[in-house]
DNA sequence: CCAATTTGGTATTGGTTTGGTATTGTTGTT
DNA sequence: AACAACAATACCAAACCAATACCAAATTGG
């Protein structure tokens, strides 16, 4: 018996509940995942699958299925599957503010410059695939540009976006999340990773500094709301000019 | 039978599993990777080859290999062929967590090590004063250690803090934060900036890198409850193998 | 040096799996 | 009797999987 099976029993289905059938799964889902039987990623079977598990039509499993993702419980994709979402952050307080580099420049008081070194939309490379959940063969925006503040380059970002979500490219001009916002995409939340590396000559040159110099690279991933993907940015900033400043609380499961 | 035949053998590939063919065979090198059959540098047959070997199209076998080179593990160049890559692990730490460096790795169940640079009573200097609002006659503790996880070298870390909250400097043997708990002046929040930087020579050296190598510079100010600071770190971490990884919240006042 | 060969890289197509929608029938409630 | 909720069948379409066919960089051998 797979892990799915277990989950979808008829037995946990069936029930002396006399709820609708709908409503029963939906409670049997939220059960699982609360008891961490299905965890954050996880691939749910099949609508058919369930179905057939369960002994109902299919659409029951969907009308279950559609409530749990408005939820932010389940996310499901055509042609991919359904899958467990992420419906509340996983630290209790917020710790860092998800900004855009406008903003967070605004927020500093400071002018800032975008100079566009790319701005098209197109097929996504393989990583930006995966990095995305999204299909090689659905277009994707890209936004690649040199961000400077009181005249210096500071910055270099790449960011990629669904074309879905930002049908109109040319719709972007300062603001890679007031251009979301407008569209009704703006993220709530993202995943941001980052570390040191050595620019390349490239890099280097366009933010005026030896190849070889230090810089920050981060990579990001921001969600909306219902779990979708919205943007994958990587940006490198330069060393010496650029510091993040993270406000940080205990943890409580650190206390030794 | 060649070593390649071996490892790719079609019984391998063909499971009860019913995953599709590019994910088993990705598995399949995955595995042989990890199990040190196949070792960096290592060529991989042709994806010709791998294609005639299970059985399947050579797209498919491009699909497995294309995912396994975004993903560090192999390195493809065209006319030449397939390698393994150096998929060398990097460490995550959460930005997120006020940990300290033992209670970060204990957490990932990595054995660490801490080689003492210096551990010893001084007067501050004047930065330290400065960032730990103390007065310069007043003595602090400084505790300057390589830290490594797995035998590999992976930050330095100088920590200073007032001579009043640890009075006895030698109870520090791992955790710096233990000690503080055990005299009852744990940190409860902290401040932290954090840049990219360029490793010096003597800095490059204890971290097994070459002068210049990026690293990622944090330095962090922590405070007890009552709003005394009692912590003042500044460390290195490589580039190479040191991720952060923070989980970021939508700041609701960054709404254009 | 150059043609042939080997290798990775890309485009296209068709079948299958998956979610998404429309419609219909049954049952309980008002 | 009318209506809403529940649950079903049937059909549509996006995404995935896996294939064939062709292109081009790099290597090899004469």
């Amino acid at each position: 018996m797979t892990p799915a099976e277990k989950i979808f029993a008829i037995e946990r289905f069936q029930s002396s509940d006399s709820a609708p059938l709908y409503l029963r799964l939906k409670k049997l889902v939220q059960d699982a995942i609360v008891a961490d039987e299905l965890k954050q990623g996880d691939s749910v079977p099949s609508e058919r699958d369930v179905a057939e598990l369960l002994q109902v039509s299919r659409v029951t499993v969907r009308k279950a299925f559609l409530e749990l993702v408005s939820e932010g419980l389940l996310v499901q994709k055509r042609g991919s599957g359904t899958f467990v979402g992420n419906p509340k952050p996983r630290f209790e307080q917020p710790l860092s503010r998800l900004t855009s580099f406008s903003e967070d420049m605004r927020l500093r008081g400071l002018k800032t410059e975008a100079q566009w070194l790319s701005r098209e939309t197109r097929l996504p490379t393989p990583e930006e695939s995966l990095k995305l959940s999204m299909s090689p063969s659905e277009y994707v925006a890209r936004f690649h540009r040199l961000r400077s503040a009181n005249g210096e380059p500071l910055a270099i970002e790449d960011a990629v976006i669904p074309h879905k979500f930002l049908p109109d490219i040319k719709s972007v001009e300062n603001s890679l999340y007031d251009a979301l916002d407008a569209n009704g995409f703006r993220p709530v939340r993202a995943l941001q990773r980052l570390h040191a590396v050595a620019l390349d000559a490239v890099e280097a040159r366009l933010l005026d500094l030896k190849e070889g110099s230090p810089a920050l690279f981060i990579e990001r991933v921001s969600y909306l709301p219902d779990g979708r993907i919205v943007e994958y940015t990587r940006s490198h900033y330069r060393g010496d000019s650029y510091d993040f400043v993270a406000e940080l609380n205990l943890a409580p499961e650190a206390k030794s």
